[in-house]
DNA sequence: TAGATTGTTAATCGATTAACAATC
DNA sequence: TAGATTGTTAATCGATTAACAATC
């Protein structure tokens, strides 16, 4: 089964919204409220929840246990993936203190950088290592991806040395496009490119008001 | 002239690859040199040179100089627009201070957040303000957009002010979607998500292989 | 039953790519 | 000229939405 990428993004946004909701006690979930709540047609939570495989008999909702169930047969694997966040500035912590509060099969289990002040340490909650240690760490920890958030004239060489080191999928926070093999999924994002769309839909909509 | 919301992404993205090229005292450039720095197609970056409405009467690349000055004019406004961070915590900081290092037609103005050993002092450049003073430093700076990085608990009410205070855009990296009027442009960016799409793919290439 | 909801196909919409003419 | 490149239309691909049957 391979599903399109937009759907996997948005199955990840229906599980937290789910999650959330178990906290107040309701058990089922119409498509046109998880529509509502992520700004979606219901049509298109139907057709993601089809695309799983999952349908439901009941015509009152789906069953919140269970969707949550089938989307992390979806997501998850089995033993959970470790993750390295490699670079430790402010993106750096701010993700790894984002991760650390969820119950997640994702774990960072390790951080990397080259700051003598950083390194052996625990930040935010993880052990920070000295770059020099990639390779033996990601074969010993087990840890498959990896998020990018080096200074922009490091990232290509860090990159490398990860593709090397057997990295499964990388996560590139810098604004530097990578070129790497293709065996390595990798997705990139680039806030200074969000912001600047926002800023040409503001400056749209204003000249056509 | 509406641009399509994948393209105005690229635009941005030449424009860093290009001003990185200046650097390198490169006057010209190929179509498909810019895809493959970026993982693109050329007929890709010539369709969006297209879109922009500019051509070059060379063969010999595009002048980099001139392709600056175009996306500037479809990206840019002449005064700028104003910016302010909302929420200081460490992905707060690491965006302001992200930015304090371009020169851009983007300027992050104020930051706002509501804990007293952060409010009224400079923090990565940027005056830190109390969110109480949202609405008068809205008007007074002239703030067209905001960078919304509060706690997933206080985003909700946070966006609400902002829109009443008149803001036109936000760039939302709370783990909340945002309900709000559509006169205001909402882009939204959930890092859980990215990292549970590159996690998918990556146990889905290893079970393919 | 009537009304609301789910499941699913077909149609539409939008974005990318293939094909190729024009030009240096 | 031959080869490389740009500019642009048409075809393809992928994602969303409309329409509607089935069911509670």
């Amino acid at each position: 089964m391979k599903l399109p990428g937009k759907t996997i993004e948005r199955l990840s946004q229906y599980r937290r919204i789910l999650l959330n909701c178990l906290n107040t006690g309701k058990t089922h979930i119409y498509s046109h409220e998880l529509a509502e709540i992520l700004g979606l047609t219901a049509v298109q939570v139907r057709r993601d929840i089809m695309l799983m495989g999952y349908s439901t008999s009941q015509k009152k909702g789906y069953d919140i246990h269970e969707l949550i169930d089938v989307i992390g047969s979806i997501l998850d694997t089995r033993k959970g993936q470790n993750v390295a966040v490699v670079g430790v500035g402010n993106l750096g912590r701010a993700i790894t203190g984002y991760f650390m509060g969820k119950r997640s099969k994702l774990n960072i289990v390790a951080t990397f950088d080259t700051d003598p002040s950083k390194v052996n340490r625990v930040i935010a909650g993880v052990n920070c290592y000295p770059v020099q240690q990639f390779d033996e760490l990601i074969k010993d920890l087990n840890i498959s991806i990896a998020i990018l958030t080096v200074p922009p004239d490091h990232a290509a060489s860090v990159a490398e040395s990860l593709v090397i080191s057997g990295i499964k999928g990388i996560l590139n926070f810098t604004s530097v496009s990578l070129n790497i093999s293709s065996h390595v999924y990798l997705e990139e994002y680039d806030m200074i490119t969000s912001i600047e769309k926002v800023a040409y839909f503001v400056k749209k909509n204003n000249s056509v008001l």
